[in-house]
DNA sequence: CTGTTAGCGCGTTCAA
DNA sequence: TTGAACGCGCTAACAG
């Protein structure tokens, strides 16, 4: 594997190294013929240039990082693959860090990032994260920051966010269309903006048909899968059992599910549930739950344009912009009905 | 944002460049003093060494490439997520390609990242790749290369599979056990080695109940959704229809599944279904259908500590090995049975 | 149009 | 024990 830089293209040309870089950037410095020679000898001896020996001097990596809680979860993987989909495009690689949610890892990612790997990151914050200032070190350093879905509106930077209060609203409202009087909101923390502005669309759609709010239909979760399956379970167990459940996440729902069949009730006679899902489940289950669908692939490219973008146009500082997709709501329970 | 760097550190203190250089990697050549200077105000400055001078100086990026099919899939998600754990804990980066199944993404990616980008590649081949010279160019060049689940057997380099052929030839005793006559294996390609090892287990097994194999019952769907629910939908429509389907992967599992659903063939009363899958669906779905699942996540973390080995060694070579972990066979039909 | 020079930030001789 | 000098591979300012 003998190594190819541009000194081996040069000497065995009789030129100087910067007439090559120069040749094979194509600058209107070098005459025809030279560049001729040199790109030919170039793809000849499959030479490609070493990317961090440019990134030094250039001080762009072309690397951006995408820290997501997880990823065995539909919703990441599809705005990875949106990611990925314009980076391809772009130009740009794609590093993944996952922190499991939690918030040490974000924070331990967030200090090491600011060493030069990379010149972006897109994220979504943990469920644990209440401050950030982490997030602020890494724009001091010059890192462009994009935040998508599990933002934190209190940082000055782009976000790629969904119509989450007006989803969530017309999803309550598919509920008590369909008859539903008592529901539960399946909630992940009470810091995640996304789960707030969930939590406000399904508040504002009871108070649209004057169902006063109980606070005690409010159920946090967390994210442990079997400690939300034994909170559901004692709460669909009740003999004054909600008759609707409204999940603020796709696990949320799939718990929901496991405990109804646990438990033999039917959805939906016995329980309704909507839910935010990206899953394909909606299809499989039977019955079918009604889903509200985040455009994750969107997402994930959006965001990915908007870094983009910015780092390309070499500010040193990311435009503070805040765009927001909307979700597509699936109502099952009419079609229920109709059966 | 002031970069702070070797040089910020040794002015300051009145040192050369060198001498901090030396400290901050605890070299015995320097004075404890100095030391305890220098890394005080490293951590005062949180300094953090720019990683790709060092990769330029020491030849070695600590990234290393995961190159997938596709990653909205839970058993490549869940490699990602055992690579990524494993890459935390040794410090190697892990950059995402994404081939979408074709063997054109599968070579371009394999071409450019000869440029040094990565030090290492873990990938999954492309259910179109028929050659491979493209991953011999790479290891060429220094690259090591891990093949994991669909690897190419003629080439050598480390690979991480799992036992294919027993397991098949257990899930097709399974069925047989169960009554099954007909079983209709479904195939993504012949090209593909875990899939021929599994259509040979699948064999074995009939064979071991001295059923002939019928070459009619082997359906290549290939990786289109669509044109696979459609070769499925007739195969299922047909009046001597077969009473089992084995699903090599679970894409085409799924499929089956809507079929049935479509036709209203009832699981497992008219048609019983095996298949690998990793997703969570076998629990959901209503019945359940039989699975097998591959350790996911371990073949990510094993592929990861195979390749990091290897790198840290500086052999510049990989050693061939052929490592094989075990499948989880859950056999539905008979608890179905008893119910 | 081409070459010389000077770094990017770091690690590593080799002298002092 | 420290520092000066060099080079990893590349780009860019400037001189010719």
């Amino acid at each position: 594997m003998p190594k190819v830089n541009l000194k081996t293209i040069a000497t065995e040309l009789g030129v100087s190294i910067s007439t090559v870089s120069k040749a094979l950037q194509d600058s209107y410095e070098i005459s025809k013929e030279t560049k001729q020679k040199v790109v030919s000898l170039a793809k000849k001896l499959n030479f490609q240039p070493n990317p961090y020996a440019s990134s030094l001097r250039r001080n762009q990596t072309r690397n951006i990082a995408v820290i997501i809680p997880e990823i065995a979860n539909n919703f990441f993987a599809l705005v990875i693959n949106g990611v990925e989909s314009v980076a391809r495009e772009k130009n740009y690689h794609v590093l993944i860090y996952l922190t499991h949610d939690e918030y040490k890892k974000e924070l331990e990612f967030c200090e090491y990032l600011q060493n030069g790997r990379i010149d972006g990151v897109m994220m979504s914050v943990t469920t644990e994260t209440q401050t950030h200032e982490h997030i602020g070190r890494l724009t001091e350093k010059g890192i462009l920051v994009v935040l998508f879905d599990r933002v934190c509106h209190e940082i000055e930077t782009a976000k790629v966010t969904t119509d989450d209060f007006v989803s969530s609203l017309n999803a309550t409202e598919h509920l008590i269309q369909n008859g539903c009087k008592k529901i539960a909101y399946l909630a992940l923390s009470s810091h995640l903006s996304i789960d707030n502005k969930r939590k406000a669309g399904y508040a504002e759609g009871l108070h649209k048909y004057n169902i006063p709010f109980d606070a005690s239909l409010v159920i946090e979760c967390g994210n442990n899968e079997n400690e939300a399956h034994q909170i559901i379970k004692s709460l669909l167990s009740s003999p004054n059992r909600p008759d609707a459940i409204f999940a603020s996440v796709e696990k949320l729902a799939i718990e929901t599910y496991l405990v109804c069949r646990e438990l033999s009730l039917s959805i939906p006679q016995d329980v309704k549930v909507i839910c935010f899902a990206n899953l394909k489940i909606a299809d499989l289950l039977n019955p079918p739950l009604s889903t509200i669908t985040q455009p994750a692939f969107e997402i994930g490219k959006k965001a990915a344009r908007v870094l983009f973008r910015n780092l390309d146009s070499k500010r040193g500082s990311i435009e503070n912009e805040n765009i927001v997709l909307k979700s597509l709501l699936i109502p099952r329970l009419s079609t229920q009905k109709s059966d």
